[in-house]
DNA sequence: CCCGTTGGTAAGCGCGTGCTTACATCGCGC
DNA sequence: GCGCGATGTAAGCACGCGCTTACCAACGGG
């Protein structure tokens, strides 16, 4: 910062910021999660992510290769977020994360990032293969019906669709509804619909 | 078509197709309305459309205006035929069209085209303000519940998660699932959610 | 037949995108 | 203190996008 050092010769005047490449890379990587959840990825654009981070573009790609690679980490920073805990509780969980009206930690902004990316072979990857995977088996394991993985399926699209239509679409009354109110007619309904669980201790 | 028509001097040969104002609008809006349907707005380019469609890209522009004025028309056509149709048959219908697996009329794919588009403003407000506010007063009006409009806001939050999560993730069991069997189930948890109709001819 | 309007074409423009390059400087280990 | 690799910067590249322009010829009416 000595008086020779303005830069104007070439515009090239080096680091204005402390050098901390871990505190970059997070920056870069919740900066991502953020406004992909706001905006999808298409319409997110690098220069975006960077001046959200507070930092040049070009770190961006230093540190995750592509915008496509950036998207896959903020995914994958999620995933065991989203797949935590049992079945019993995923549901209310889930429902939870959905219905939360002040910004969550971006942790769990996963699902608007998805729900707003579905267009991403990433984002439908992630929702098919991940989380409709695990949610699937976990739901399923709720239900003693002969069907019980479709009828799993159809919860989880409900769970999806309820995420949609109340913070993408933000259709009312659903958008402004009490979560709880939300919640028990979810679970009230998804017990309706799952069945009996399993019998547990009836094997002899 | 003459030996000396091959038009390299400037390459403005003029036209190679007859004429047809109104062919040419309506393939424009069907390979739109396909397109979009396949792969959502953002990732839908106006050449491909053209392509599809068989014309140069500049009668786009020339019928439609812009990219955003077509992608509005393709949803406006599709408006009504959504919409059509009394309260009682209203989920069977949408879930026959949800639900169809053969390549149906492009009027019928209204539905595919909002859900791979919802980050985009217009498909965001035609599920809103349109369908969604539609949707929402015939199936209140199927149930006598006191928070009715909540309920049937999560119905069409259930149906369009099952849109999204068939055809646009292709999430299995439910994306091949047999329909016949879908729809029995959602209606049946549907009605469970909905309660119980209003009562039609006691008032004296 | 002539002329004006309409519909079709190829080429190109301006801009924004993801990404790269070259340079500067910091920070750490020896 | 010095050297080197790591980290940050500004500038720029190649390409694709939505859109425009200029031209040609078909078509229909007088």
């Amino acid at each position: 910062m000595d008086g020779d050092g303005d830069g104007t010769v070439s515009g090239r005047s080096g680091p204005t910021r402390r050098r901390d490449a871990g505190a970059t890379r997070a920056a870069l990587l919740e900066a991502a999660a953020a406004l992909f959840a706001e905006q999808g990825y298409e319409r997110t654009t690098v220069r975006e992510v960077a001046a959200r981070a507070g930092v040049n573009q070009a770190l961006l790609f230093r540190y995750f290769g592509s915008k496509e690679e950036l998207f896959a980490e903020v995914l994958a920073a999620q995933n065991d977020e989203l797949l935590a805990g049992p079945a019993e509780t995923l549901l209310p969980r889930v429902l939870a994360d959905l219905l939360r009206d002040t910004d969550p930690a971006w942790v769990r902004r996963a699902l608007q990032a998805v729900l707003r990316s579905v267009g991403h072979a990433g984002a439908a990857e992630l929702l098919r293969e991940r989380l409709g995977a695990a949610y699937g088996s976990r739901l399923a394991s709720l239900s003693s019906e002969p069907d019980a993985e479709l009828r799993a399926d159809l919860v989880i699209a409900w769970l999806f669709g309820i995420g949609l239509l109340r913070s993408v679409v933000g259709k009312r009354p659903l958008a402004d509804a009490d979560p709880d109110q939300v919640t028990a007619l979810v679970l009230r309904t998804a017990r309706h619909l799952l069945g009996d669980p399993p019998a547990a201790g009836s094997g002899d």
